[in-house]
DNA sequence: GCCGTTTTCGGCCCGACTGTTTTCAGTCG
């Protein structure tokens, strides 16, 4: 049983522990434990040799007792009770917006309804209007709930719901006076997927600014209409929310909205020791009954209050970063300018839509000081994969291409294929022609975690590898990651000197977070390349720094920071030490 | 069910919006 499984079954004790009206704080143990496990950067059988469980924040002497029964059996005698009580056809129906646990519980005592079909049959039917507190527009809000969840019910990625805000902000700020405008939410976290995009915007007349949020372009439906709050479902299918405040209380509604709620309710907790009262207007000393503000204009005034320094919104998980804070080992994040590099691209010799000048003069327009080309290898036959011999013939082009572009060290690369044997798709003589070697699983995804794991480990211990790309092979949404060891490959990447990619690209931001976070613990360097594949996805990268920054990444950590020169030096020291680990590649 | 510069028992974050309500429950974030 995976991690994200056993993380899955716990979140569904609570959910079925709130239809059957538990205690909400039990409900709440069971959810925090879970999201504690669904971000851990070790694996929980890992913790659990070391006998560590109860160390994860949220789990005490009860759940670990589930988790190792989960782990051993794969099954919980709890969770399955609770299903015998009530069915699991219940979680789709908690899906659907504006149905709760408290309205599943109503259906399947009066109507016996525990499917979204029969729930979606009785809504059209009329029958649910007669139940106590329903009445015909809850009908309706149910069948449009279900409509929505059926066609939008993933979440967007983080690329596509930074364009979608983007634009709503823009049109925004076109037609209205607003004083302060931000992004909030999940989005302002980075996070790798959205749920909704939270705008807040500070001004002393909101109801203007809501008439022209409800009227923008993009918006294809009106879901609320509040004096404060206002929520559209805009045409590309994501829920937006606004939030209007005034000015005084920008930055305590910005805190407020960023979340994450793990995070504020940790901040709330603090607060009330001190008798100190945290809400979205603002921050407030409570003394004798009465309640004296004592900031909220600027988010930093959120924290400075409960005596911590303030945070990057990446880092807002609760995930440690209130106790960094209060004890002032803040990690320094790395940010967008310190990257002076990518690592991973594609060229029309290969995949992409650019010649390798036009990649050269849009990394020079982003400010890099070095670019590493990497075309695919011959395994790729779909993307155009490069034999020897045209490996060989595009050095040519990556000559007059550096003549072209002065000032862009163009590096001789190649993203080359770990087969499934993990022997490179390159033989050695070849790959020691190059200048950076990124090597890469694209194929034999079904493999079980054992041969993956070793497939990779082989691959990187060919002296030549520099860089493990898209370490799990993940597409958000789409794709699960492969079965591996993360583990185990982070502590071969720490004993080899390869680093592991943090691919930048939002479909993948593989590496993701919590395991940049642990490789950085292993002494890894990462390297966050955008695996453009045209010369304007090299600006995807700020996903990638996001990804890093959620991981707690420094500059220093970061391959791609370094000066050319440095650089260098750091790849061919790798490769010499390569050789003195035994000369030869796994590959030869 | 978890957890402890107030605690091993007794707490556990806070407010807006909607619909069905004559004062509030449910949902959401």
């Amino acid at each position: 049983m995976t991690d994200a499984e056993v993380a899955g079954v716990l979140s569904e004790i609570g959910a079925l522990l709130q239809i059957k009206g538990e205690n909400p704080f039990k409900i709440r143990a069971y959810d925090r434990a879970a999201e504690a496990i669904a971000n851990l950067g070790q694996e929980l059988s890992a913790i659990r040799e070391a006998g560590e469980l109860r160390s994860i924040p949220g789990v005490g002497s009860s759940i670990a007792e589930k988790i190792e029964e989960l782990l051993d059996t794969g099954k919980c005698r709890h969770h399955q009770e609770l299903l015998r009580e009530v069915p699991a056809s219940v979680f789709d129906m908690l899906r659907i917006p504006g149905v709760g646990p408290k309205t599943v519980k109503l259906l399947i005592d009066r109507e016996g309804i525990s499917t979204i079909e029969a729930l979606e049959h009785a809504a059209r039917a009329g029958v649910l209007r007669d139940l106590p507190g329903m009445g015909e527009k809850t009908e309706q809000e149910i069948i449009r709930g279900i409509a929505h969840l059926r066609e939008y019910g993933k979440r967007a990625n983080l690329g596509a719901a930074w364009a979608a805000a983007d634009g709503i902000m823009e049109e925004l700020k076109a037609g209205v006076d607003v004083d302060r405008m931000a992004a909030a939410g999940s989005l302002r976290r980075m996070k790798e997927s959205i749920g909704d995009i939270d705008i807040l915007i500070a001004s002393a007349e909101a109801e203007p600014v809501m008439d022209r949020f409800v009227g923008l372009e993009a918006v294809a439906e009106v879901v609320a209409h509040g004096g404060t709050k206002s929520t559209i479902m805009t045409e590309a299918g994501i829920q937006a929310d606004l939030r209007v405040v005034p000015p005084e209380s920008f930055g305590a509604a910005l805190q407020y909205f960023t979340g994450s709620k793990e995070h504020n309710v940790k901040l709330r907790d603090i607060g009330v020791r001190s008798k100190i009262k945290l809400n979205e207007y603002g921050v407030f000393r409570v003394a004798e009954g009465k309640e004296v503000r004592i900031g909220g204009r600027e988010e930093e005034e959120m924290y400075s209050a409960l005596g911590l320094a303030a945070m990057a919104p990446e880092l807002r998980e609760d995930q440690g970063e209130i106790e960094a804070a209060r004890e002032g080992r803040l990690p320094e994040l790395i940010e967008g300018s310190d990257i002076r590099g990518d690592l991973q691209m594609h060229s029309t010799w290969s995949d992409g839509r650019d010649d390798i000048e036009g990649l050269a003069r849009a990394a020079k327009g982003l400010g890099y000081r070095y670019i590493a080309v990497t075309d695919h290898s011959p395994a790729q036959i779909q993307a155009n994969g490069l034999s020897v011999e045209r490996l060989r013939a595009r050095k040519r082009e990556i000559e007059a291409a550096r003549r072209a572009v002065p000032g862009v060290a163009i590096l001789n690369a190649t993203e080359v294929d770990i087969k499934r044997d993990g022997v490179l798709d390159y033989p050695d003589e070849v790959l020691a022609e190059l200048d950076f070697v990124v090597a890469s699983v694209h194929s034999g995804w079904k493999m079980d975690r054992e041969a993956m794991t070793a497939r990779i480990i082989r691959a990187m211990e060919s002296p030549w590898v520099d860089c493990i790309g898209h370490p799990t092979g993940r597409l958000i949404g789409r794709r699960e990651p492969y079965e591996v060891d993360m583990e185990a490959v982070l502590e071969a990447a720490a004993r080899l000197g390869v680093a592991m990619e943090i691919n930048a690209y939002p479909d993948r931001l593989d590496l993701k977070d919590v395991h940049a976070r642990r490789a950085k613990e292993l002494g890894v360097k990462l390297a966050i390349s955008t695996d453009a594949h045209s010369a304007d996805q090299l600006a995807l990268m700020r996903f990638g720094v996001a990804t890093a920054r959620r991981g707690w990444i420094e500059a220093g950590d970061v391959l791609n920071t370094l000066p050319l020169s440095q650089f260098r030096r750091r790849v061919r020291r790798t490769k010499s030490a390569g050789r003195r680990r035994g000369g030869k590649s796994a590959a030869s």
